[in-house]
This record gives structure tokens, sequence and C-alpha cells, in this order.
DNA sequence: AATATAGTGTGTATTTTTTACACTAAGTAA
DNA sequence: TTACTTAGTGTAAAAAATACACACTATATT
């Protein structure tokens, strides 16, 4: 392809924060670089778009060459373009995020492909250090958005495994929004959406009353949120 | 800067859509190109991003460059980076939207500073051709986003005169919403946000019952959009 | 067998928000 | 004065959100 534009530069990059959520806590997907910049520093997973694949091919490429984990479809959150950003050059750099479910799910053990990540590893939360780059920003902004998101759309499903019961997904959304929620009305909302399947079947190996396990049911999800955005009559 | 990044031709550039609201219509900003590719042709006011300027200084240059709107706040809404979107190489571009005042503000005739666009025109969104580039999708984009957020907070406000009716602001969501809304109830809802001030002035120089006159109160606005992201006990 | 423990599961009253719906009042123009 | 055009208003019903407390059940322990 010939070009008549300016050749600065400048690259982009690929950012990507995975949500996981185990044993009660939320996690990010952290990779410990093997290359300068930031050499054995903590970071999220990310690397350098290459010419010829979109952005959201390239979304999916970095993270499992980074981390193994393949198919993890990611949302687009925002750009981050600071002068400054990055010690070597002019990098704007795409955030993407995706919430998954790791519970009971041994595939999501991460092991890098390429030699540029250390290792990869679920990182909770309250263990976070300080990130390589502008990574605290991105994964803030990331929070940002799923806290958002998931106050006005159910979407923290994607985080449980696929049978959970309602106290596992309060417990989820107590943790994301960071507040107590009171458990007969989040009961009566979450039924209420109507998105929820009730399983003839109960949780196993708790050493208490065993509580009833859910699905969700992603079609009447579908329908749910395409009647949505209203503003009444 | 040394870098040791790898050189790719690839470059950055910003892409505005900037909607004002005029005459009872919703208007966007265009330029006609005055270079290839696209000579001729309308597109949304866009450039490439210097190499020293963030993301943010690059979209109000640039805004400023071709339309000779000065000190527009935007803000971000979705990086397009499909891979052919740019006829001469691999060039993401980051979209910006702003919602601006258009009625009585003669400063607002744009006209642009550097000759790569001949001539920036406010069209309404009945007229809109076939755009430049990706430019209709990354307009599709923009406007679903207004469209989504004003349906959770009241931004029209910025649309608006200083002073407006309260019809002239259901005029605009419907126009927005594209839908009819029920005039006690909207009045109602607008009304108990409690960030309308009203004004001791009436309407001038229409031909029928003047209605009273309305402001906008920021302050209380910015309170009470600090306590949203709800969901209850 | 009895008991302790830990989490499950449920109902109701109150308040707030949303929705549906139609007429009179005010000002201007003829 | 009348005709016209838009402004401005209230209420009832339904739906959604909130606050709040106790009995039940399965298991483990003694």
């Amino acid at each position: 392809m010939e070009t008549i534009l300016p050749k600065f530069d400048s690259v982009f990059s690929i950012d990507c924060v995975i949500f996981g959520f185990d044993e009660g806590e939320l996690k990010i997907l952290l990779i410990e670089r093997n290359v300068e910049p930031f050499k054995d520093w903590w970071a999220l997973p990310g690397y350098i778009v290459e010419q010829d694949e979109s952005l959201d091919n390239a979304a999916e490429r970095i993270l499992y060459e980074l981390t193994g984990l393949k198919g993890i479809y990611m949302d687009q959150f925002y750009t981050f373009g600071d002068v400054n950003r990055h010690p070597q050059g002019r990098v704007i750099t795409v955030g993407y995020y995706a919430m998954i479910r790791l519970s009971g799910n041994k595939d999501l053990k991460p092991v890098p492909i390429t030699n540029y990540a250390k290792r990869a590893v679920w990182t909770p939360l309250g263990e976070l250090r300080k990130l390589a780059f502008d990574h605290d920003k991105i994964f803030g902004r990331a929070f940002d958005k799923i806290r958002n998101k998931i106050s006005y759309q159910p979407i923290a499903f994607e985080l449980l495994p696929e049978k959970f019961t309602l106290t596992q997904l309060q417990h989820l959304y107590e943790v994301i929004l960071n507040k107590k929620l009171d458990k007969r009305n989040f009961r009566k909302k979450m039924l209420n959406y109507g998105i929820l399947k009730e399983l003839d079947e109960k949780q196993k190996g708790v050493s208490y009353r065993a509580a009833k396990l859910y699905k969700f049911d992603k079609r009447k999800y579908a329908r749910l949120f395409q009647k949505e955005l209203s503003f009444g009559k």
C-alpha cells in the first residue's frame, strides 16, 4: 500500500484488563514483563498492533500471546494517548476489557506463549502493586467502566461459574460496587429481571444448608436489553 | 527521544463529531475536503495527531484548524482501527464528540483555518450524504452515544441557548431520542431533577403566548451526579 | 440423639418513580 | 371579539425501590 501519509515514529498498542472472580475475590490478569522498559515489573497484558490487523483482532492475539488465553471476547473502553506515557516513543494504547469465568475452568491457568512475559498471574485487586507505564490509570478506568456498567446492566454473570448461587452473585456485586446489599431486595431484583434459570440442583460440598443453583439465560437477557433505553412515553 | 520501537507506517488521527441544535434541528459540523483522498467529499473534521501532543490537545487543535471553533470541550467515545479504513495506509482514529450551543452564537459560523478543508458547514442530520472514509460509521456511533447518554443524564442543555423554554428542551429530547414525549411527564421529570432555574423572563417575538424561560444550573447538576450510580441498599 | 453453627430463603408495608391521559389559560393576530 | 396557537397544569394507577427480621435446613460436633 503506497502512502503519502507522514511517517512518525509512532505506534499503537493494545492493553487488556481481564477481570476474573474466584474464591470470592475479584482478580485481574497481569504479566511479569521480561523486556525493557519496565523489565520485571507487573503490567497489563499489552503489545503493539501489527500493520495488517484490526484492533479487535490484535486484542485477541495479544492476549493470547501474553497469557495463553484464547477466544476471549473483549470490548474497547478508552484510548490513552498522553505524550510521555511510553518512555521509548510515542505510543497510544487502546484499552480493552473482558470479564471471564474463572472458577472451575482449569484451562485458565495463564501461560505466556512469547517470552515477552515471564509469567502471567491472576492477581487479586487487593494485592495490586504499582504497575508499569500508566497501567494503573488504565486499570482504574476499566474498573470504573465495569462498576458503572453493572449498575444498569446485569453483566456480572460472565464472571461466575456456569452454575451459581444467588449468594455468590450477590457477593460479586458487593465486591464490584464496594458496598453491602440487602439479600431480599437483591434476590427480588435479580429474579425479576427474568434472566436466571433456576436449576433442579443444589450446591455440593458445603458444611451447611446447600443453596439452589441458577444459570444465566442468555436468550432472555438479549431480549431484555433490546427494549432498553427507555424514557417512557 | 530515542526509540527502539518498531517503525510502522502508521499514524493516528482524531475525528470530531460536533453536535449543534438550531431552529429545531439537530446538526453536525462537516467539512468539505480539499485534499486527496476523498477530495471534495464531505467528512467529519479530522486530522493527524502530532508526535508531541496528547489526544485531547490534538482534538482541540484539529477542530480549530478545520472549523475555526476554539476551546470546545470534547469527549472521546470510540477508537476505529479497521485495517483498510484509510486508503493510504494504516490509520487508526480516535473519535471525539461534543455538544455545543449554536443558537444566538454568531461566533459559531465555522471557517477553516487551514486549506485542508474548503469550508465547514453545520449540516442537519436529515441532509447527511455519504461521508468520506468510514465517517458514517463514526458518526453513527457518536449519535448512539449521545442518545444513550441523554437517557440517563440530562446533558442536552449544552445544545440549547443559555435561556430556553421547556418546550424547546422537550423538542431536543424528541429529536435525539426520535420519539414523542408526554409534555406533562417531561416537565415533571425535568423540574424534579432540580437543575433548572426558572427565570423572571419570558420568550419574546413569538406570535402566541410566550413561555417562561429557564436556565441550566450547573452547580446543582454537579451535585446531583455525584450521588449517582445507585443500586440502593 | 441432641445441639451448635452457618448460611438459605422468604413477606410486607412504605416510598418513590413512572406512566397514562385532556383540558383551561394566556397571549397574539385578524 | 373572536379565532388561533402554544403554555401550563393534576391525578390516579402501576411499577419499582427501599427498609427491615426471623424461621428453616443441612451439616458437623459432642
